[in-house]
DNA sequence: ATAGGGTTAG
């Protein structure tokens, strides 16, 4: 910087202000390639008399670098104004500010001077355009530049089928990804892989993997990120293994994004350990991963430990942001640290100035219901400065199904399916409140509004993974190949396990909401099932690891618990919620859950 | 003569 000063004042000594060429590297010297100094090269700027286009754009990307889109805009429009002449640079920059200001007016005024000035044609610029377009959600508009292109290169295919990626048309986006010419390279692939991935379609993300690798595309830090994802959606241990191995034997980058990847898969495939060695192997912990692991803890029912790690963190002089004490307060939900919890929620501000968050209150209501101080938790769902909103006081009414509160829960109940009334879960519970209670009517009720308002109930699936195989399941599913030896080998569980104390447990069970079976149901949970094909498939003594899209029913938790007894095998199953690690007919969660 | 567009977590 002190060179640069000499350097400039050498110039304005010679007089070459007015000299473009020597000004323009001077303002992108101090404008776009180093950081702190916009406000030099701003300097620099008003002094030189008349900036030339390079000038001009070279200040605008400084400001779009610094997330300073407004600025950028009023620059180029200062440009207009002072008769520059844009150029071919020009656009690309400042469609860019409007995307990121979400200045849609702006966008599409600009749009027209790309016309007007003969810009229409330039590939980078038409790019920026459907790209802005694509963040305008006017897919249309950005459907039509694309038509209009005379050459699109891989850039504008990426961009459109990441707009339509990116507003849910996950099927038009594969549309468009097959009819691109075969010179795919790995942005555009991962641009589809991510598509099914945030779609939750998990198995056609792998499938789209295998493709991209039988083409020798290579697999960056891009891709190795969205299908770690996808293994972490599937619960799939092995495939996540194998990624974060060829992570290491390629060399590629730990960025801290990437880094809090790898940790949540090995957190949410069930092998904590692992996720603990990767995030003590950084060699720089941010934040994230930080708060990544004190989460993994949390959801795998270790909150005294995720509140050791709180601790380092704070020795190690890591200022903890919300979402660590989203996760620390949720470590202490799981756990029954009912005081500590209490204590964090305070210490958050006081030691760290952090208000809390409507999260914050929906882990405390958690807290407090789950532990059975109902009144309390209800109490603070009124006292708290926002309106609660559905995640809240779901918090509340399933601690009203927990500890059987029917009054409380029929009256959050209620709230709730109004709040929220295209989540099935939430009338689920509530008929399960009412059924609990014996009032089959009122059970009956809930189930016609649900059907009135077409509210379809989610339909639970586990996955188990068996010889680099995902097998998955649906309650009473039979498209297994070896359905029948599976549904064998659930009666023969069943029955296994009713000397040791099993009775089937229907308190959780809606007759009314399961459809697809005469039987019944419980016994052929998801779960149930997956587990079956585990204990026929591996061999005494090996650990069975299921994930599962909704929580575990208490059936199916009391049967696993006499299950891994039984068969005297380790099971860890992944809810919705948490980890239950089964073991020797006990539950690490200690049927708090 | 100097510079520009598309991708990853929770």
């Amino acid at each position: 910087m002190a060179e640069l000063k000499q350097f400039h004042s050498q110039i304005i000594k010679l007089g070459l202000l007015a000299d473009n060429y020597v000004m323009g590297r001077v303002v992108k010297f101090c404008s776009v390639s180093k950081k702190d100094n916009l406000r030099y090269a701003l300097k620099v700027f008003d002094t030189i008399p008349n900036p030339d286009a390079f000038i001009y754009n070279t200040i605008m990307r400084g400001y779009l670098q610094r997330n300073l889109p407004r600025n950028c805009i009023l620059v180029y429009s200062e440009m207009l104004q002072e008769f520059v002449l844009p150029n071919n640079f020009t656009f690309p920059c400042v469609l860019g500010a409007c995307c990121d200001d979400y200045a849609i007016e702006e966008g599409k005024q600009i749009h027209a001077h790309v016309l007007k000035l003969g810009f229409g044609l330039h590939g980078v610029t038409q790019n920026s355009l459907i790209h802005m377009y694509v963040n305008f959600e006017s897919l249309e508009e950005a459907k039509r530049v694309f038509d209009k292109m005379l050459k699109r290169d891989v850039v504008s295919w990426t961009s459109l089928i990441n707009g339509f990626a990116k507003w849910g048309f996950v099927d038009e986006a594969l549309k468009v990804f097959e009819l691109m010419p075969k010179e795919r390279n790995s942005i555009v692939w991962n641009a589809i892989i991510a598509a099914y991935v945030h779609s939750n379609r998990f198995h056609e993300a792998f499938s789209l993997f295998e493709r991209m690798k039988e083409e020798d595309v290579v697999l960056d830090k891009y891709v190795a990120a969205s299908m770690l994802s996808a293994c972490t959606g599937l619960g799939s241990l092995e495939q996540g293994k194998w990624i974060h191995c060829y992570i290491e034997e390629n060399g590629i980058e730990l960025d801290s994004k990437l880094a809090t990847s790898i940790i949540d898969m090995y957190c949410k495939c069930g092998y904590l350990e692992k996720a603990f060695q990767v995030f003590n192997g950084l060699h720089y912990r941010g934040i994230s991963s930080w708060n990544c692991m004190i989460g993994g803890l949390a959801m795998h029912g270790k909150g005294k430990a995720a509140i050791e790690l709180f601790k380092e963190m704070e020795r190690k002089m890591v200022p903890p942001d919300n979402i660590t004490f989203v996760n620390l307060l949720t470590a202490c939900a799981h756990s029954r640290l009912v005081e500590e919890g209490r204590y964090y929620f305070q210490y958050m501000t006081e030691a760290h100035g952090i208000e809390p968050r409507i999260e914050h209150y929906g882990c405390m209501v958690d807290l407090l219901g789950r532990a059975g101080m109902l009144e309390e938790a209800r109490k603070l769902t009124d006292e708290m400065p926002m309106n609660p909103d559905e995640s809240v006081l779901g918090a509340l009414l399933g601690a009203c199904r927990i500890h059987k509160n029917m009054e409380l829960g029929e009256q959050i109940g209620k709230r709730l399916i109004n709040l929220d009334p295209k989540n099935s879960g939430r009338y689920v519970l509530l008929a399960n409140i009412y059924a609990n209670a014996g009032r089959w009517e009122d059970v009956a009720n809930v189930r016609k509004l649900m059907n009135d308002r077409g509210v379809k109930k989610t339909p639970g699936f586990s996955v188990i993974e068996l010889e680099g195989v995902v097998n998955e399941f649906t309650a009473g599913g039979r498209a297994h190949p070896e359905a029948k030896e599976i549904y064998a080998k659930v009666d023969e569980m069943l029955e296994g396990i009713r000397p040791f104390g099993y009775v089937p447990d229907t308190e959780g069970v809606l007759h009314e909401l399961e459809e697809e079976e005469t039987e019944n149901p419980l016994n052929h949970h998801s779960e149930k099932l997956a587990m079956a094909l585990g204990l026929l498939k591996t061999k005494p003594g090996e650990t069975l690891r299921i994930s599962k899209n909704l929580r575990v029913c208490k059936d199916c938790h009391q049967a696993s618990k006499l299950i891994s007894k039984v068969y005297k095998r380790e099971i860890i199953v992944r809810d919705r919620n948490r980890f239950h690690h089964f073991k020797m007919g006990e539950c690490s969660c200690e049927d708090y859950w």
